[in-house]
DNA sequence: GAGAAATGCGAGAACGTTCTCGCACTTCTT
DNA sequence: AAGAAGTGCGAGAACGTTCTCGCATTTCTC
């Protein structure tokens, strides 16, 4: 059995079947006027010839390549956005569309660059995680065309885009009140924020919406409650995280409880805590955002505040879809998050 | 400011620079012979347009699209197969390629269908995790036409393909080797396999290559050093995994030290552990394949088989490229696993 | 039984590139 | 000064589809 350097096109398949290009075409797609006969012959035809039909020239001819592009982060051990990858991705699927899928590693050029070869590619839409809110002349409409573009878990005020994100204000503030009510009045939030180089009480510039509604909600929920508490902005270096989190837990009014922005100062908590043999939920509490299978495995289960990832990736394809097919523009849409108790947070 | 509904040609370039659509072509692919003023005035019309090469056209006329296809599973627990799909896409990216990503879910269905999608999108090659070792006329030659494919993780016996894999026999005997020293005279592999239904002693048919050399380095390792051992056979119900290793613990002559064969399992065992009030690394043991950050930054840091996933997934990338370009198959991989010592394994 | 309607199919254009020819014009060679 | 060599560019084909016409031929209608 040769293996034929040519696929076979359309054309071959008219020819064995000993009709016009046109008629293969009708026969194959199930369109027009065509015989059953005729669509008979053309079907035993292609079976013979092992043909299978190029998307490419399709694509060419429709002007559409049912595909959609998703521009996003991938953190090793942060496991949302791969999460978020895979139902979107699947969403996508069952909805008849590939994806194509490019990290910018919270990097504006990568983004950039990657959103410029998808269009190039000419995908039907974007689907973007934007790496930040001060740099996005790349996604100005006369960059994109007519390429629509959802953005999830973080929005853009400066661009009118709709997006899927979740309702991290209202997230932190209940999380806040529910450590209140365990008894707890002196509390820290571990932030990470891409771009700060050393770990720092001072507030700097977030160029993430998520984060800041969560410092906004973290704050507004330690007014009203009037108690102690302070905020941690760690870096991009893991390391230099732990260090930051191990001064803070040796001082000596630590706080009876912190919260941490994402799965990797959870870690870096967790790591800092083992070495400085602090129990936790007993000798310290913790509740982190972000629920995932190993916080609630281990031992002591981590309470969480948990965001519905699956849901988010569907509904940002569904509004991508949207606007490909019907060219209208949805609504914005933001999901509530959920408090998760579990045995990371102590009675005290 | 209005959007141009149609997203400007070459064509339209080439008319507003006053040359042909040869010469445009030129200009900007720059090739062939033309002159430093053309070029300048043939790129001023580009910009001002804001003209982006269309792709489609190009890879439907060059005949290759720039694009390779993953098909792989993706494990919300285990991260083993989202990072080896993070280094594949980026190390594509690195060559000039795209990645369309599609999830088999370890579906045999899922895959073929996976597969003949990519093909008529006629992505220049293919990168694989096979679900199955019995199922796979889907990847016979004549399915495939002159598709490159590369399999990672998994190889298969029957079809003769490229593949990039580690050597997960020697690692499981390393494993038990280090568990030996460490005074272990006692113990047990709980091991996952797609498709069993009910846990299980009784070996069943395992159709994935990994999880078969695992188990027969254990077994060998086992038969050389003359110690108690057992293995159990768990299937896609987390909850009945571990439902099966708390009968495990709860026997009499329970094992010291468990090995699992993927995080899902790690995170069973330790889920029970917890329930059992069995601490790790003093009351009973745990070694895992498959490193995770998590694993590393708990509270006792688990001891683990890591797998080079990144080099695998890059390699798997070369490998395919160099059969896209030179057309020559390359050789198959098999690369090492690391024993990594952490803090889950008790001496007795 | 003759015009109208319906049916089945082929010819050819179109999508946006790239690339091969070949033509006209310039510069070199002796 | 006349042929050779070199330079810059345009015409047109090709990639593999889909889709619009229009032309025969058949079937319907009264």
């Amino acid at each position: 059995m040769t293996v034929n350097k040519k696929a076979p096109t359309l054309n071959d398949v008219a020819e064995l079947a000993g009709v016009s290009r046109a008629t293969a075409s009708r026969a194959l797609a199930g369109y027009g006027r065509i015989s059953e006969q005729t669509v008979e012959v053309v079907r035993k035809a292609a079976q013979n010839l092992g043909y299978r039909p190029n998307e490419v020239a399709r694509a060419m001819r429709a002007g559409k390549t049912r595909t959609i592009g998703l521009v996003v982060i991938s953190d090793f051990t942060n496991a949302f956005f791969d999460r978020a990858t895979k139902s979107i991705i699947d969403a996508a699927k069952q909805h008849g569309y590939q994806t194509v899928v490019s990290h910018t590693d919270e990097n504006i050029a990568n983004e950039r660059q990657a959103v410029q070869t998808l269009i190039e590619k000419r995908v039907d839409g974007l689907i973007v995680v934007p790496a930040s809110d001060v740099e996005h002349d790349h996604l100005r409409p006369s960059r994109l065309g007519s390429t629509p573009l959802v953005l999830i878990d973080r929005k853009l005020e400066a661009v009118d885009f709709p997006s899927v994100t979740t309702g991290d204000y209202q997230g932190a503030i209940e999380a806040v009140e529910f450590a209140h009510q365990k008894g707890h009045r002196n509390m820290a939030f571990i932030v990470s924020v891409p771009g700060v180089v050393e770990a720092t009480f001072e507030r700097p510039h977030i160029p993430i919406s998520t984060v800041v509604d969560r410092t906004n909600g973290f704050a507004e929920a330690i007014k009203q409650l009037k108690i102690k508490s302070q905020m941690l902005f760690c870096g991009d270096s893991q390391s230099k995280a732990e260090d930051a989190v191990s001064e803070l837990l040796q001082r000596p009014n630590r706080p009876s409880i912190l919260f941490t922005s994402n799965n990797d100062m959870l870690l870096a908590v967790l790591k800092v805590a083992g070495m400085l043999k602090i129990a936790i939920g007993k000798d310290l509490s913790v509740v982190s955002f972000d629920d995932s299978p190993w916080a609630a495995a281990m031992a002591p289960a981590i309470t969480v505040i948990s965001r519905p990832v699956d849901e988010l990736g569907r509904l940002a394809v569904e509004m991508l879809l949207s606007q490909i097919d019907g060219g209208k523009k949805p609504q914005s849409k933001v999901l509530p998050t959920q408090l998760i108790s579990r045995d990371s947070v102590a009675t005290v």
